[in-house]
DNA sequence: GTGGTCTAGACCACG
DNA sequence: GTGGTCTAGACCACA
C-alpha cells in the first residue's frame, strides 16, 4: 500500500510515517487496528527494520499509533496534535502559499483547491 | 532585508533562495535589476560566500534571475513555473492541508489562515 | 480489581505487581490472606499464566508474599523496604521533580499534587 | 560530565537525554550554548554516534535544543513542555509517591524531601 | 513471534 | 568538520 520514492529527497522514514497516516485518513486502518509489524513491513517495502522502527516511534511520539511490548503497534483512538505540531504545518502551509503566490497562481484558485482537498476527503468518508 | 533564521532545520542557501523570491515579490527586485553581487550579500547575511553562491545558482536554473559574466546577477523578465514545478507545490499543499484535516483542523479555520498568508503578501506591497 | 492498561508501555507483569501492592496498601489484601492462583488471575486479567507468575515470583523477592507449595500465595506479614530500594526511590522521586522544575512548574503546585496523590490513597481505604 | 551505567536497565540514550537536561539544570550549559558534537560525546562515552544522535534528536523533538546542519547543536532559549510531556512526568511522580507510601514513608517525610529537591535547585542559582 | 536497543560502518547534505 | 540517514546484524525483554 505504501510506496517508497527512493529517488525523492525526503527521508525513507518520513515517507513511511507519512505513507501511515494516509492508510488511516483513507480508512484503511482504523482506530485500534493493528499495524503491519516492523519486520514484516520492514520486509514488504524492502527496508531495513530499523527504518520502519523509527517510523513507528515517531508515530508513537505524535500519539498516532501505540505500540505494545511483544504484541504489536496498533492505531491510536484519538489523533490529538500539540501545538507545536499545528505549527510547524501552519508553517509549511504558509511557505507553499507564498511561493504558489510567486509563481501567480491567483488567491481565488489556490482557496479552491484547498477547498477541493478538503471535500475529497470527505467523499472518502 | 534578508532574515535568515539560524535555528531554522531549513539550509541557509533556501532560506536565501526564499528570500530573493520575496523580495523580487515584495517589489522591492523588479525585472532588470541588478542583484547584490555574491561577495556582499555574503558579507550582509555573515554568511559563506559559497552559500550564497548556491543560492544564485538555484535561482538561475529555476530561471527567476540571470546572470552576466563580469556583469553581475539580474531580475529575469518573468518567473513562470513550468508545469512539474507547479504540480509538485499542489502537491505538497494537499499534503499538508490533508495533515491538518487529520488533526481535526477545520475546513473554515484552514481556509481563512491560508486567505491570510495571501493577504499579508498584499500589505507587504 | 487489577485494571491492566494494554497500551500503557508498561509491562504487563509490572503492572500486576503494582496492582497487587496497592491491593494490599487499600487493605483489601491483608497479612496473611491468600492470593488468587496464577491460573485463576491469569483467567481473570485475560492474560498468559508466565505473566502471572512473573508477578508473583517478583512479589516474592520483593518479600510482598511468601508462597507455599502446593498451598498458595500469601500476604507477607511485614513490607519494609530495605535502604537500597527506598535509596532509589528517592533518587528517581528527584530526577522526576527536577524534571519537572526544568520545565517551570512551581514548587507550590508540585507539593499540592503530591499532596493530593497521598489524599487519593487514604480516600480508597 | 555525563556518567553512563552500564548496569541500569535505562536505555543509554535516555541516560544520555538525562544527562544533557542535568547539565543545563545545574547551568554548566546555558541557553545558546554548543553542545559537544555528536562524534565527539560518542567518543567521550565511547557509545556509539546513533545513540547520541538519538538522544539530541529527543531533546530536540522535545525543545530543549535546537540542531544546524553542518553546525552543531544548541541549548534552546525556553524549555516549554507540551501538555503530553507533562502529563507523563506527572503521572510517573504519582507511581513513585504511592510506591514510597507503600513502604510506609509519611506524607510528612515525603513533602519534605520534595520541597529540599527543589530548594537545592534554587541552591545551584 | 513481537518491539526495543545498540554497534559498526557507510554515505550524503551543509557550511 | 558538522548533523542526518540508512544498512546489516546482533542482542535483550515481553507475551
Amino acid at each position: 500500500m505504501i510506496r517508497l520514492d527512493y529517488k525523492n529527497d525526503k527521508p525513507l522514514h518520513e515517507q513511511i510515517t507519512q505513507g501511515i497516516k494516509d492508510l488511516i485518513i483513507c480508512g484503511v486502518l482504523a482506530s485500534g487496528d493493528q499495524l503491519p509489524s516492523v519486520r514484516e513491513l520492514s520486509v514488504d517495502l524492502t527496508v531495513n527494520p530499523n527504518t520502519v522502527q523509527r517510523a513507528y516511534k515517531t508515530l508513537e511520539t505524535e500519539g498516532v499509533i501505540y505500540s505494545i511490548r511483544g504484541k504489536g503497534n496498533f492505531v491510536a483512538e484519538s489523533h490529538q496534535a500539540d501545538n507545536r505540531t499545528l505549527d510547524k504545518l501552519y508553517f509549511s502551509l504558509a511557505e507553499i502559499v507564498r511561493e504558489l503566490a510567486f509563481y501567480g497562481e491567483s488567491e481565488e484558485k489556490i482557496l479552491k483547491i484547498t477547498s477541493n482537498i478538503l471535500k475529497e476527503r470527505n467523499d472518502d468518508k
